[in-house]
RNA sequence: GCCGCGGUAGUAUAGCCUGGACCAGUAUGCGGGCCUGUCAAGCCCGUGACCCGGGUUCAAAUCCCGGCCGCGGCGCCA
């Protein structure tokens, strides 16, 4: 492995300089001026230029370097000085090495890489994400999921890993994936949800985790995936759904408040930091009907929100609360799934909330139905068989505390607080419709 | 699933409505040349494209039909 990335060599600049340095990375830029010619390097951590320079250069390093094209894999030896460049420091080059070279012209310019059309990206995403400001978004991703494992974690929570192949499909209506499993038809996981409520059920009573869920919804928008990954938490013992608000209000002012660790990565996007304010506000859905009415938005009373009232209701927040973050509470029981828990004196709403960031739905949660014969109630409610849950049923029998949980969306968190424009460039490899490869 | 929009060099686009001066323009890349301080380096020369099939017409990138592919809105959801 080579010794340092390029900002650590920037950062010991003061200690280096003069001394001989090797910078390993693709080429980024190529300013040729005959004798002289700037390379500019570039690795996961940043950029450096290298000169190569008739008279200070070795005239057999110098041919070799006037052979170089731009995304070619090259290490630079030489010694570091100060130089009126972006990054302070610049390698005089005395020796090259060629470590790959493009077989052929590049499909994609990276240095301009965001320019071309997502489609054409996402064809090359090798190409794309070699682009600082592509890959800002797979670092802050993985940050964000770092902050929710670390967090969670220093609230006793477990992190669990439950299956992702499963036998029954439905639970909140989203269409699965059927698998041919020797010989028997399952389905990939739309969700953790049972196998999360199940842990806490076993005792486990505080688990997260963090993994791939399938949805197989021909949707056509910039806010959906086939495949993602949800950040989830389910816990026992809670008092009522505030309690789950709660812990995922203390998440987001987590990430608010440590997001100066990756300032750079949302400079790249020119992306504000995310307001969360000493309380982000709770608007039951009844409430939401006449916020909307005065944002000249009529929803029918009862029904569930349209994108364009998420919009709103993000607008109102802010201006409003300055907050990025609104919950909406109390949703309609025929909007939910059955094994939601409905208000007790009034079963038409329940104790289920989403929240909305920036006007885009990113987290779903709520208190569970943990009384084994009010869940049965439910499923008959819902038109559902209970031979298709008895599995799920079943944990309810032996001893389960209340308790609630809530689902992320990793991507649209990520995107939310970068303002990408669509889902897909929160994602490496975006499944959809049509794209499954590469 | 319903609805709308689109497909022009490697990439990104102009041209299409109002068919002909378009053997298709521009930028960037790519190939070649000049240049010893560039930093989106500059300048000169060159290279390379109308998604497929059918139709209308003297004439189609342009109009019509079908197909394929792509994008988006809604539904559904995170």
């Amino acid at each position: 492995m080579k010794d340092l990335l390029i900002r650590e060599v920037l950062a010991r600049g003061q200690e280096l300089e003069g001394k001989e340095v090797e910078a390993c990375g693709w080429v980024h830029r190529i300013r040729d001026l005959g004798a002289l010619r700037f390379l500019v390097l570039r690795d996961k951590s940043g950029t450096l230029q290298a000169v190569f320079k008739r008279g200070e250069t070795p005239q057999e390093v110098l041919s070799r370097a006037l052979e170089l094209r731009e995304e070619s894999v090259v290490c630079v030896k030489g010694s570091l000085r100060r130089a009126p460049t972006r990054e302070g420091y610049e390698i005089s080059a005395r020796d090259l090495r060629l470590l790959s070279a493009p077989v052929e012209p590049l499909p994609l310019e990276v240095p301009d890489s965001p320019k071309a059309t997502l489609p054409t990206r996402l064809k090359y995403r090798w190409l794309d994400v070699r682009n600082p400001k592509v890959s800002a978004i797979f670092k802050l991703k993985g940050w964000i999921a770092g902050k929710f494992r670390e967090h969670f974690s220093s609230l006793q929570f477990t992190e669990i890993f439950t299956p992702k192949i499963v036998a029954t499909g439905t639970e909140s209506g989203a269409d699965v994936f059927p698998v041919l499993y020797f010989g028997k038809t399952v389905y990939l996981a739309q969700s953790p949800q049972f196998y999360k409520q199940m842990a806490v059920i076993a005792g486990l009573e505080r688990v997260f985790e963090v993994g791939p869920v399938f949805r197989a919804e021909p949707h056509h928008t910039v806010r959906h995936l086939n495949e993602y990954h949800s950040l989830d938490i389910e816990v026992g013992f809670i008092e009522s759904y505030n309690d789950v608000m709660d812990l995922v209000e203390g998440f987001f002012r987590r990430l608010a408040q440590d997001l100066h660790e990756v300032r750079e990565l949302l400079e790249e996007h020119g992306a504000e930091p995310l307001q969360v304010p000493e309380r982000v506000p709770r608007l039951t859905m009844r409430q939401a009907y006449e916020v909307l009415a005065e944002y000249g938005k009529r929803v029918q009373y009862g029904e569930d929100l349209d994108p364009e009232g998420e919009r709103l209701l993000g607008s109102y927040a802010r201006e409003r609360y300055k907050s990025d973050l609104i919950f909406v509470t109390e949703y309609p029981w025929k909007v939910r799934p059955f094994y939601t828990m409905r208000k007790e004196e009034e079963p038409a709403w329940t104790y289920g909330f989403d929240l909305l960031m920036r006007g885009l739905e990113v987290v779903t949660g709520g208190q569970r139905e943990h009384r084994y014969e009010r869940l049965r109630q439910n499923l008959r409610e819902k038109g559902l068989r209970e031979e298709d849950f008895s599995f799920y049923l079943e944990f309810f029998k032996h001893g389960a505390p209340p308790h609630g949980g809530a689902g992320m969306g990793l991507e649209r968190i990520t995107m939310q607080m970068l303002g990408l424009q669509n889902i897909r460039e929160a994602r490496l490899l975006p499944r959809d419709t049509e794209r499954v490869t590469p």
